[in-house]
DNA sequence: TGTACATCAGTGAACGCGCGTTCACTGATGTAC
DNA sequence: TGTACATCAGTGAACGCGCGTTCACTGATGTAC
């Protein structure tokens, strides 16, 4: 509904009084946007954002004292949105402990999909040692862990749980990088490398299944991970 | 042995006739440098790899046509020289499939750590068809999944060896972003982390190792990944 | 009810920087005559 | 043996661009008197 969208860019109407604080998540999800339109995160500056929004760039900093804070404060809001997903996501899943699992995992990969950019950000190396302090994504990797000590009938600290826990997440960040940057190469399908790759993992019975045996169906929020832009 | 390092940086001597052609390699080895040196591909430019070779920065437009050619010609030698770092240490690990595995895989992850701007170069996005026309870092992968066929006595285009061989070299991948991303986490032992993760994935009989234990030494080639900076 | 004033929510011009890329030019080295 | 010339292996100044950041400024809105 812009009269002309290529001369004359959107601009933003001011806050009302007592308002200004809306501005701050304006830009937030301005630049989540850019980050998941564009793959990496080089993409994103301030100006790009400003102009995204339709402000002056200065106007920023009346929010962030500079780019590494407001990637911070996108990296916090897409926590708890990835969070939220993959909660929901486990919660909905069936009763069996291994398909819980396989489920949460391809929903990680998933919105890791949807949101490359903003992916990329969250995992980012940690800037400094206030990010160390808040246990950002631990959260997230807990709803993992839990589950895993669950399947494997070991209590929630049980060492061996928390290695295949790790190696599960690993194993999903792998996916995601390494099929966004090898798209011609002939991959499996997502699912099935998923689900057969868990429960090899997992069971400690000898896996007898058939190749490409078990196949699930995948959970309707699994086929549409939230992009986050609005 | 620079008399004044800072004021008057190294400046090199031009070539002798007819070994022009020399430049283009040293071009390569301080993009490699630069790369190694920080961490992600952001920080390469021409102008860095002139001011590193010591030469005028349009003197590299004489052996590439632009930055994305100069980047594709690193990616072509650091993928030659991995390969053959993956196929050495296999040729000098024992003769248990899944130890030979194992030890290819922790050297896969430390040439990684070693060249980590390196890596990033050699697995960012796809440039254009002609980088998918050329199988780059196919042989790498063919190194590895012919060593799971092995291991499972299955034959060479067993799909479930496929399969699994593509979840390992994705579990590396994922290894070597998400410690780098992650550094305070409280990462279980590497080593141990790649040989359980690899013989709960490829043993058909119920892994019944206690935890941790079986450890393997790791060799000498995996202590050391060779860095690329001369 | 009017008016001075403080505060809020921003704006716009300007700075210096590093970058990719262009273009004409240069100095040494070999070769033909 | 000397000299004109072609070629090789680069150089240096300049361009326009987008960027982060600074600084003084502005216009609307509420509030005190």
């Amino acid at each position: 509904v812009d009269p002309s969208p290529t001369t004359s860019p959107h601009r933003r109407r001011p806050s009302r009084r007592g308002e200004g604080a809306a501005l701050r998540d304006e830009i937030i999800e301005a630049a989540t946007a850019l980050l998941s339109e564009s793959n990496d995160a080089t993409a994103v500056s301030l100006r790009a954002i400003a102009r995204r929004v339709g402000i002056a760039t200065t106007s920023i900093y009346l929010h962030f004292d500079d780019l590494a804070q407001l990637l911070e404060a996108v990296s916090v809001a897409r926590f708890a949105e990835f969070a939220a997903y993959l909660t929901d996501v486990r919660d909905r899943a069936g009763p069996d402990p291994i398909d819980r699992i396989s489920s949460t995992l391809c929903a990680y990969v998933h919105y890791a999909q949807a949101n490359p950019g903003a992916y990329a950000v969250m995992f980012s190396v940690d800037r400094g040692p206030e990010a160390q302090a808040q246990p950002i994504g631990l959260n997230s990797f807990r709803v993992l862990a839990d589950e895993v000590a669950a399947a494997l009938d070991a209590p929630l600290d049980d060492p061996q749980a928390n290695l295949l826990a790790v190696s599960l997440w690993t194993f999903c960040d792998g996916l995601v990088h390494l099929r966004a940057s090898r798209p011609h190469f002939p991959w499996p399908d997502l699912e099935h490398q998923i689900d057969y790759t868990t429960r090899r993992l997992l069971n400690t019975a000898a896996t007898d299944l058939p190749p490409g045996g078990r196949r699930q169906q995948p959970t309707e929020a699994e086929q549409a991970a939230p992009a986050t832009q609005h």
